[in-house]
DNA sequence: CCTGAGTGGAACATTCATGTTCCGAAAAAG
DNA sequence: CTTTTTCGGAACATGAATGTTCCACTCAGG
């Protein structure tokens, strides 16, 4: 009963352990498993339940992680239409990963967790996307694909600080960060 | 003797005991004191006489972060030239300061250890250079300021991973970053 | 009304980072 | 060379986080 289809219940609360876990984590990487327990409503005991070690948890998010990386990427569909614009459809969907964002940030030790080979799905999808809008024109070319994907990602970053480091409202940052995006890859 | 004029031999370890403090916690946030002394090439015991706590390390490391951007900010002589010719020896100047800025970009709680009004003298410098900027029509005055300092730290965090993780040499990743600087500024 | 899965909480053992004290060795200063 | 400063390490105390066990409570489904 731990690798079965979950049983509702059991789904929903790993999910808001996970849930809470990204949030606390988010604010102060150092925070204890009694602080996590707390935001998300749950006994202490009962996130050893799911997850027995801390590490444990680590490796949880991680996947988590991913896995709203693979779905986020997915509803882009990113072989649709020109390639700067899917890129941007795509900056407005990781925008939505809000704070799992900003953990995987400032937490770039998630590597020693997961199993990743440094390029995971997504990745290579966004670089081939980056290549095709080489390839059609509709991205600089003179910008390396690892490059472009990385300021993407800080871009990104700096986006979700914005609102909420200086209070403004989520759609201006998002905007400012699609304009600041459409100039840095545009060809002239 | 802990406030007068190091001695030559004071000031040598404690700057070595920052360094390593700076770069161990860069990469893990989590780091023990122990794993700072090891990595300083110190005893632990000697840490904590110079930092009685954790919390004083901390709060040493962001007057040293400080420092080094104050005299990185006078060095790129912002008022000399034009706005945007200053941002970029600016953005030259904090590329150089390397592992102080991963670390500081990851960890924006580093706000908690000290007394920052959230307004440093640099950024209240940075912020009036872009305004100039804005005024004399060499930087796209429809981003706000505070965006256009957020990008650049972004940046120059994106060309110091990209220069890291990707292992291009550093005036590669340099010259993409103030080219990409000078693209997202740059009004047409 | 049972039953069992899912849970919360108390109690406990253990590990680990932290902070302190003390002393002898090494290095710098004079 | 002598004195003072600085350092490293052992030893210890403490507190927090972690991990484990056990029991009672709740609640949905039969």
């Amino acid at each position: 009963m731990d690798t079965d289809a979950p049983t509702g219940a059991r789904a929903r609360t790993r999910r808001a352990i996970l849930d809470a876990a990204v949030e606390v984590l988010a604010k102060n990487p150092a925070a204890s498993l009694a602080d996590i327990a707390a935001a998300a409503g749950v006994g202490r005991t009962t996130i050893h339940r799911y997850f027995p070690e801390r590490s444990d948890l680590m490796t949880g998010i991680s996947a988590y992680f991913l896995e709203r990386i693979e779905t986020a990427t997915m509803r882009a569909r990113l072989d649709e239409g020109t390639a700067d614009a899917a890129l941007e459809r795509l900056c407005q969907e990781y925008f939505e990963l809000g704070g799992v964002l900003t953990f995987a940030f400032e937490n770039p030790q998630m590597q020693d967790w997961t199993d990743w080979e440094t390029e995971t799905e997504s990745d290579k999808a966004l670089e081939r996307l980056i290549e095709r809008g080489h390839a059609e024109g509709s991205i600089d070319a003179s910008l390396p694909a690892g490059w472009v994907a990385d300021v993407l990602w800080s871009l990104l970053y700096s986006a979700w600080q914005y609102s909420r480091l200086r209070e403004q409202p989520k759609h201006t940052s998002l905007s400012l960060c699609l304009r600041t995006l459409r100039k840095t890859i545009g060809t002239e």
